[in-house]
DNA sequence: CGACGGGTTGACTGGATTCAAGCCACGTGG
DNA sequence: CCACGTGGCTTGAATCCAGTCAACCCGTCG
């Protein structure tokens, strides 16, 4: 936690590029919460925050038992928290990418319940958690995007969790890629293109498969033509991407 | 929604019996979110919140998509959310007793992301979401509060899914068993006795498993020496239940 | 070059599902 | 009171999806 940390200004867009050395590694500003704040709480919320960066892949951020003091927001790279497993294997919790929150799992307890790898090269912005209240406790706005941002982190757990129980390979592997891509495409690249930010054996543990079923069940999908293997890391979605809602009932007819 | 409803005070245990014919069916005062704030708060949000029942076994409190409006928290009785698969089957989402808060998943969206289901007689004291982040905006220890109550819901929806994910039958069950004996415990009934408030195929469906294959593990672990099948709706776990963190290594002998 | 780790493929196993039948407690109505 | 129907739960036999174990491929790195 050492490395160079920087306090960062958080405004709109446009002061990405230049802005007096701060957040000049942050391709989330819009998500910030501190977004659309007046300028008092921005200020307030520039004087707590620190940049962190860069983790190189594989590196840790926190680990599982470390005192939880702070939330973190992804600026650029990307996150993956993991713990062990009863017989102690590895299990991925989740994934975050760029402008995602993470650490908020331990809200409510003294401990972080998991450790955080960097994924990528990976830049950081720490947001400590107890002056994060303080602010919040004057400004109404703040609160409210913090409660939100909470409530839809259940909301979507609870959805992937449910295809995790219910549903086949086949159909875990469709709806995580579908959503993996409703993530990214913030920045719309290259249409029906993806890029996967993790391993695939991450990916499979957090899907709760192993990676051979994995691996099988990404060539059955290719043959079925829903995808296409481009290469190592790069995937064509081939059937046009459920918008939203619709994700909720996508190929009832796999498997 | 249109049933008795009453204005209702929250200060400490002993007013719950007689009390103004208020909260007289609350049987988690100390849990409630109102509990340690200061009068003036406390007069607020007993404004604001509304008691609601008897609801009786099956009854609906919300249904999927209906316009978000309210949290939810039980005064006595059990409640359990649940969606519908891509197949159409029902899928129980999780259970809530005396003390809990739920319709949080809801939080950040519009509307419910799925149906609220009595499964016995139920009270609720029902609380109007806006008037309450109103409340918050003023009162940083309310607002505090809800936000620990999320937090801890993200860390704990996030153990089960590791659960559910990764582990046997065998251990799915023992791990809810003994997660549900610690939250019943808070009001210790008679020691290691285990009274199931929900139905053995929702609880076969939280677990992802079909009532079949639940209710074999159940008799596995009879067997085996882990449980005893006592009534309809009652067990027995025999083997020392493992305390709070401990719990995260319970039984790695099972299957 | 050889070692290594991530990924893929193949043959086999096994745990959970499926389909089916049967049991038991309960309520209803004759 | 018993016959009957229903729904929740259990049990049994056959099936299947994903796990396991093993070999192999391939790009990277020392």
């Amino acid at each position: 936690m050492g490395r160079n940390s920087k306090t960062c200004t958080h405004k709109s867009h446009l002061h990405l590029i230049n802005a007096d050395n701060n957040c000049k590694h942050c391709q989330g500003a819009q998500l910030c919460l501190s977004f659309g704040l007046d300028q008092k709480s921005v200020d307030e919320f520039k004087d707590i925050i620190r940049e962190h960066g860069p983790y190189s892949p594989g590196e840790h951020i926190y680990a599982t038992h470390e005192n939880f003091t702070s939330l973190y927001s992804i600026q650029s790279g990307s996150v993956k928290t993991e713990t062990v497993t009863i017989d102690g294997r590895q299990s991925v919790m989740g994934f975050y990418l760029s402008g995602d929150l993470f650490g908020i799992d331990a809200i409510g307890s003294k401990q972080y319940p998991n450790t955080a790898v960097a994924m990528e090269t990976t830049w950081l912005c720490e947001i400590p958690y107890e002056p994060l209240l303080e602010i919040c406790s004057h400004d109404p706005r703040l609160q409210h995007k913090l409660i939100d941002t909470l409530g839809s982190k259940i909301h979507s757990d609870e959805y992937s969790w449910k295809v995790v129980r219910n549903e086949s390979a086949g159909r875990r592997v469709m709806h995580f890629l579908y959503q993996l891509y409703e993530r990214q495409s913030k920045g719309d690249i290259s249409p029906h293109r993806l890029t996967l930010p993790m391993s695939k054996q991450d990916l499979a543990s957090f899907l709760g498969l192993t990676p051979e079923s994995f691996s099988r069940t990404l060539t059955q999908l290719q043959q079925d033509g829903y995808i296409v293997k481009e290469s190592h890391k790069v995937l064509i979605l081939t059937k046009e991407p459920p918008q939203g809602d619709a994700l909720h009932s996508a190929f009832p007819e796999i498997k």
